[in-house]
DNA sequence: GGTGAAAATCAAACCGCTTTGAATAGGTTT
DNA sequence: AAACCTATTCAAAGCGGTTTGATTTTCACC
């Protein structure tokens, strides 16, 4: 009788804190509860069942800290946000590119660990974040020319997926990219198709190695034809509106103004229409613009025939890709390196038409 | 002699990937490592450095994990992205405010935890973070009209702040918010200075709590002048550039336009200057336009005049302050809720002017 | 030189979980 | 019935730190 209100005493506890409260109420060993828990075969099924219920009745749920201390795991990836003293602006594809990794993760159970890393000491800061535990595998973002990331990582022997990849770089390692100078060339071409001579490219900032990859084929499609690239049509900074308004206004002031623009994102091009629109000219027939498209959900064109002519290509998605790459590679460490090219779809809209002054020349 | 190689070989290794390991490698107790590397007192300020200087030398950076385990504080910060199935945007304002909110924590030595919540098992999925001790204290975002969330985070007695508020729950919690209502109510009191009558509203989604108080700002300024709000003129949807031009031109093309559109959001506002210019028609001449600027790095309006007549505040700033309260909170977690109310600045741009169809009518 | 308080160091317990190796129960085989 | 599997369950040893309570040093003072 006494055992019985014991036992009775037990199962009314309120909630079980931890593995220990759990299997006093179950009246099991740790760790039997614990292989019940996670799936052991060496568990009877009715054990499991049982385990499985009171577990959710109490409220239990394991310390995550404890497991992955236990097992070296920490069901956590990191995302590195580096920080340049200067310059602060927060790039507009970070939301959806981490919505697109956090939806796979989550799908794996995993969590995503932001740090703001100082370009300073970014050494010491990558090799605290790996011994810290915290974390089981490290996407890098926005890769530079020859870029001294990788080779640490490396070194640290940390599971990593660069979106992007890095020129300069011989060794192989993880990567998503787009294929942003074949992009950017066809998009070139396609405007010289229409019989533009003079077209702009308002790039992103060159030290970051996507902009230097379209301008390269932006230049190589110029000089297929024989175009000498100009100088003053080739403009670079930070992809915000406020450029691509600037820049344009300055660019259709000139002497010799171009006749297209290529612009490197969505926004910029939203820039590149206000400018040519406040001269009083007409985007798609005065002046063409292509542009380069992140799909942010944001700034999605639902009108059926698309304002603008753009090389497509969905940054959640690169955001899935990166992710679930790394998650292979984190489930199992030795596979060789592993890379993955998108290319981007070219979507012809109402913002380019044929070159006027073709005929005058 | 061996004794003296027996030390130097000891020196000699190459990192210390434990506590125990540079404990040896100092030939002192992992006690006197530990409480020199963490400031106690009880420690001989010659010893401090010995020890300092070797973790740094051998490259020692202590597990997380295991400090977590051992002290109860995780030094992480928890962010919830809730996932409505049906609705996968990502909010424009979530680089800043992140951005504003992590540069807070990496003072602190804290990161930042990012965690993806189906809305549908919410309870179970913040009950399961808590407790897995991943997280010190949560940050709440985009609070609903009563949002049940509130006092489960109560119930599981985890520290939290709000951004934004949640209409309709009397019990007081840790919150900071902008003062929507009457930021609304000064920018739609200043078109109906310049005369408007005819002002439309273009809101967020009304189930978010801070477009509801926007629009109560709104009805109540158009009320104590007498006026009565057309519903023709209040729109609700995302923020996008899309939605701006969409539902302007839709109104323009109507009856009795609005001579004036008060925007939520910038990218909304930018839509609508567009669908004003499509008619041929003068943003701050023909329509005026107020928008609610929340100082998107990537979105900056660097012009001397600014383009756009807006109710400013920094969404970075108020991540920032969020973080800020937290980890107060966090640290000495027996203070009673906090509150924090920003105004906005109203600046008056280029948008907006007086009513012309004033001398008509 | 002996004493006692203060200063510095240490051994061991603990945080909550996993996992190894041993133990027990239950059922077969001979 | 003894011997032997097999299916379950368990006690205890980590994982890498912090912290408590005890122990040793150091040093001023009588």
């Amino acid at each position: 009788m006494s055992f019985n209100s014991d036992a009775r005493g037990s199962n009314r506890l309120q909630n079980a804190k931890n593995l220990k409260q759990l299997a006093e109420a179950l009246g099991l060993s740790q760790t039997t509860v614990s292989r019940a828990l996670n799936g052991y075969p060496e568990v009877k099924e009715a054990t499991r069942l049982r385990v499985r219920e009171t577990a959710r009745r109490l409220n239990y749920s394991p310390n995550a800290r404890a497991q992955g201390l236990a097992t070296g795991r920490a069901m956590a990836i990191g995302h590195v946000i580096p920080v340049w003293s200067e310059h602060e602006m927060t790039n507009p594809i970070f939301g959806d590119f981490v919505a697109g990794a956090s939806s796979c993760y989550s799908k794996h159970g995993y969590d995503m660990v932001l740090t703001r890393i100082e370009v300073d000491d970014e050494e010491n800061a990558y090799r605290q974040l790996v011994f810290s535990g915290r974390i089981d595998g490290i996407i890098v973002q926005g890769p530079r020319l020859r870029d001294s990331r990788i080779s640490l990582l490396k070194s640290l022997g940390v599971p990593f997926v660069v979106h992007g990849r890095s020129s300069g770089i011989e060794d192989n390692y993880n990567w998503v990219d787009v294929n942003n100078k074949r992009s950017f060339k066809r998009a070139t071409e396609l405007l010289l198709d229409l019989g533009h001579r003079r077209i702009a490219l308002l790039n992103g900032l060159e030290y970051l190695d996507f902009a230097l990859r379209r301008r390269d084929g932006y230049m190589e499609a110029l000089s297929e034809r024989g175009i000498e690239p100009d100088l003053e049509l080739m403009r670079s900074a930070e992809m915000t509106e406020h450029f691509g308004h600037r820049e344009t206004r300055a660019m259709l002031q000139g002497t010799d103004p171009p006749t297209a623009v290529l612009a490197s994102s969505k926004l910029s091009a939203m820039g590149v229409r206000r400018a040519i629109e406040e001269r009083g000219l007409t985007m798609g027939h005065d002046v063409s613009v292509v542009t380069h498209d992140d799909v942010i959900s944001y700034l999605a064109d639902t009108d059926d025939v698309p304002v603008f002519t753009a090389t497509r290509s969905s940054v959640r998605d690169a955001g899935r890709l990166v992710a679930e790459m790394l998650m292979t590679i984190v489930k199992k460490p030795d596979v060789r390196p592993r890379n993955a090219l998108l290319e981007t779809e070219l979507v012809v809209g109402q913002s380019t038409g044929p070159c006027l002054s073709r005929r005058l020349g």
